[in-house]
DNA sequence: CCCAGTAAGATTGTATACGAGATCACAGTA
DNA sequence: TACTGTGATCTCGTATACAATCTTACTGGG
């Protein structure tokens, strides 16, 4: 009935107790192994065939993403992968930082042995993802690298929050990165990781600010390079020309 | 058809755009003036009866709540008002520590008189409330203060997570406040309102982080006062004694 | 040739029906 | 008397039908 199962891609990670669990994160993931461009239209009936469930279960998931500003619904109109403004991309990176630094310290804190290796396992599948190419794994697991540091600050508000402005920093990277050079670079991640181990928290929160002066650095955020508004785009460029393709 | 109308109980704030948003707000504000308490159970039938929808919308509403964490949803067996246990009080307080401090500094940087107006107003109204005994719309107003801080902060990102955990704090207080004094007491509100006005954020944050301990301090974090588990709560206090009330 | 108005089509918004699972009461047994 | 198992009842989970709204293509006028 259901074709769920025929498009499980990888054993799945985290809870996929019931389908909209399941169809979230298939939507989420996607978004951000940037498989899905921002500005994309979601149509219900469409994801609805694709997953094999009704329109009752990509509404519930959509609207979940829609919580967390990875998927915008404007009323009647439909849902589109959030496409933040230059403005909103400044915004969630103040909000970034304010969390990420407090995640560092807590992280180094409330430190352990288990969570330390499972840091370590992630950032050298990140190392293996970019080695082989895959560039929207390694997008995804560079995000799922903070989130495994947010779970290590133990503190369950501050890991939901992490998760919402980690996922819309994958947006604003699709949307703002000048060139393609490896933006979330695990070579920083390591470095992190090895201030943790030392625990020092001084050091680890320099690292993390470092790290994400880089990540914002990598960004175009003073004049939007992609915009969506052709008036904007095409202002004074074409003249009327006779002869246009179509 | 919808006796939505009828029970508008006052201008409604923001954006009621749809049916969805008022009983989210509806079921919103009665949690947080405690007109709920914690682990009520919220039918979705009994809800879509009283405010005259089905119970689509009110599942929306509710998955809203749970996303804000305001309502837990437990599989197959309903929604009911959330009731966070010591340890996740002890969480969102510490997250609720590192976004108001973020906030009140970004507040004081962007301070406009319009804001400041605004926020006057609203400890005005905080202290009308609760000198005439209101003490439910107190309650409420006090932690719609931190939420005017956020908004003047100006990051829609931290606004959302202010929202969430100020909330939450609501419904710790409702089940940790030890005596019922003006928990969230308007005179620290003043202050904090002053030295905004001063715009000297070090003493902004040496004010908040002050009044953010006084609100802790009033907690009963150490013993669960209120336990639900019925094993902890009897035991051995009671021992088989016959002639139970029930 | 361009623009405005209108109607058909498509998509979302809401209500409701039916099935699945949990809760509760009660009876039977130790 | 306390506990366990079973069935009725209630609530939630999902799908689907219909209504409301938006989009788009077409037609007519300027």
């Amino acid at each position: 009935m259901s074709s769920l199962s025929q498009l499980e891609p990888r054993p799945v990670k985290s809870s996929s107790n019931t389908q909209d669990d399941v169809v979230y994160e298939h939507i989420f993931d996607a978004i951000l192994e940037q498989r899905l461009a921002p500005g994309t239209k979601l149509s219900e009936e469409a994801l609805g065939e694709i997953f094999g469930v009704s329109r009752t279960i990509i509404r519930r998931a959509l609207l979940r993403l829609s919580h967390e500003q990875v998927v915008s619904i404007r009323p009647n109109r439909g849902a589109v992968v959030a496409a933040p403004s230059v403005e909103e991309a400044r915004q969630i990176f103040a909000a970034r930082r304010v969390v990420e630094l407090a995640v560092i310290e807590l992280a180094v804190k409330h430190a352990t042995p288990e969570g330390l290796q499972r840091i370590r396992t992630m950032v050298q599948e990140e190392h293996d993802a970019f080695a082989r190419g895959d560039r929207g794994k390694g997008i995804r697991l560079s995000g799922e690298f903070h989130l495994e540091l947010a779970h290590m600050a133990n503190n369950t508000p501050l890991l939901n929050f992490q998760r919402s402005v980690v996922s819309q920093t994958s947006l604003i990277i699709a949307q703002y990165e000048v060139g393609h050079q490896a933006h979330c670079s695990f070579n920083e991640h390591d470095a992190l990781l090895k201030a943790i181990e030392s625990g020092d928290p001084q050091q680890a929160v320099a690292m993390m600010t470092e790290h994400l002066n880089h990540i914002e650095g990598k960004l175009n955020l003073d004049n939007e390079s992609a915009s969506t508004d052709l008036h904007v785009v095409f202002s004074g460029v074409v003249k009327k020309k006779p002869g246009r393709s179509r």
